[in-house]
This record gives structure tokens, C-alpha cells and sequence, in this order.
DNA sequence: AAACGGATTGGCT
DNA sequence: GCCAATCCGTTTC
């Protein structure tokens, strides 16, 4: 099966859990200065928008950063964590409800060394796209990606027709966020089974 | 194997 | 001023 670009009908599924799953397999690119590097999605988190204390979102709130999870399903939402990492986040649904989900891990697929020599690790020990910040770091996402289009050709998720059986796909809480009172314990984090590239079991 | 602290900055209470 | 959807090197059990 040929690769394809996701359209924009994916990111407007109204199920932001349904989409986290979906999302499971498929690869997500970037091209900087016609530098190719991408990886294989194995680990997600869904944030369901103002009902969801864990959302940025969370009863509406609507400020300049926040803005970006607002438009139409189908742009990424990036913001600064903990002031130096960048998390790249797929908004999805329809254009004023605030859905997204966060890319936590990816098994690396195109221009390993070039992600390797983004995140300057010393030798080759490490693992270098397991978690969303280093993800962020190997690809090349930085702020600016902050409401590019996933349609673009600098970032964007392709089917390569990889599909994990419903058994390989495991839920856990969400990493993270201890400040979400009781949704802390919403199963709204999914990953694949025996994976070595998740951020952590 | 687990625990800890430092890096570093935007966005709130 | 305090905390955050994190990560890594170092220290301690």
C-alpha cells in the first residue's frame, strides 16, 4: 500500500478518544530544509476539551496559547513545558470545540541519524524519541510549528497501513498531570503492547 | 533501581 | 512567586 497523507476528515472525527487510538501506527513526518525524519506513532494522550481538568481548555479557557487547540481539527498545538521543551500536540473536531491529543513516543523510521545528531546525546546508548519532549527535539518541532497546518508539507501524518490488533493497544492514566483532581485517573493514554520506544509502562 | 536536583520560561493565582 | 502535559546527569540505596 502506497503511503498516504492524512486529509482533513480524520482530524474532524468528533471522538478525540477514537482519534488517540487511530493515530496508534501511523507516521508522523516533518520536512525542515528538505530534511526528511519521521517515526511511527506508539503513544498518545487524548485531552477532551472544557470538560477535562486535565486540558488546557478546561472550562473554556480561551487565552493566546490556548487559542490554537480552538480552530478547525486538523493543525498542531505546540507549547512550552517546563520552559524548555516543546510538546506537539494534533488538535481535532470542529472548529471552537477544543480537542487534541498529545504524540508522547514514536519508534523511529527516516533520518535516524539525522534525529540523533538533534538531540546531541553523547554516544548511542540512549533512545532518543521516547517521550515528547525528545520526539520534539529529534524532529525538529519548535514553536514555530505552533498552528501549521498537518496538511502542509513542513508537518504532517501518513498511513503506511500499519495496523496493531485491539489486543496490542493498552490504556493507562495520563502522565503528568496531577493537578486534574479526578480526571487524573481518565484511561485517556494509549500505547502499544511490548513497545520499546513508549515513554514509560 | 530509585530518588533528586538543575535547566529554563510562560502563564497563571 | 509558583507551578508546569519533561528530561538528564548524578547520587544514594
Amino acid at each position: 500500500m502506497k503511503s498516504q497523507k492524512l486529509n482533513q476528515s480524520f482530524y474532524l472525527n468528533k471522538d478525540v478518544i477514537n482519534v488517540a487510538k487511530k493515530l496508534l501506527g501511523k507516521i508522523l513526518v516533518t520536512n525542515i530544509n528538505n530534511t526528511i525524519t519521521s517515526g511511527i506513532i506508539v503513544e498518545t494522550e487524548a485531552y477532551a476539551g472544557i470538560d477535562d481538568k486535565a486540558s488546557h481548555a478546561y472550562n473554556n479557557k480561551r487565552t493566546q496559547r490556548t487559542e490554537t487547540m480552538y480552530e478547525k481539527g486538523g493543525v498542531s498545538y505546540i507549547y512550552l513545558c517546563y520552559g524548555m521543551y516543546y510538546l506537539f500536540n494534533v488538535v481535532t473536531n470542529i472548529n471552537n470545540i477544543p480537542h487534541a491529543v498529545l504524540i508522547r513516543a514514536v519508534e523511529p523510521l527516516d533520518g535516524i541519524n539525522k534525529m540523533k545528531k538533534r538531540r546531541k546525546m553523547k554516544g548511542s546508548k540512549y533512545n532518543f524519541t521516547n517521550g515528547p519532549g525528545k520526539l520534539s527535539i529529534a524532529l525538529g518541532i519548535d514553536n514555530s510549528f505552533n498552528g501549521e497546518s498537518l496538511l502542509s508539507d513542513k508537518i504532517w501524518i501518513e498511513d503506511n497501513g500499519i495496523k496493531f490488533s485491539k489486543k496490542d493497544i493498552l490504556s493507562s492514566p495520563r502522565i503528568g498531570v496531577d493537578y486534574a483532581k479526578e480526571d487524573i485517573k481518565l484511561p485517556y493514554r494509549f500505547y502499544i503492547k511490548d513497545n520499546k520506544w513508549i515513554s514509560k509502562l
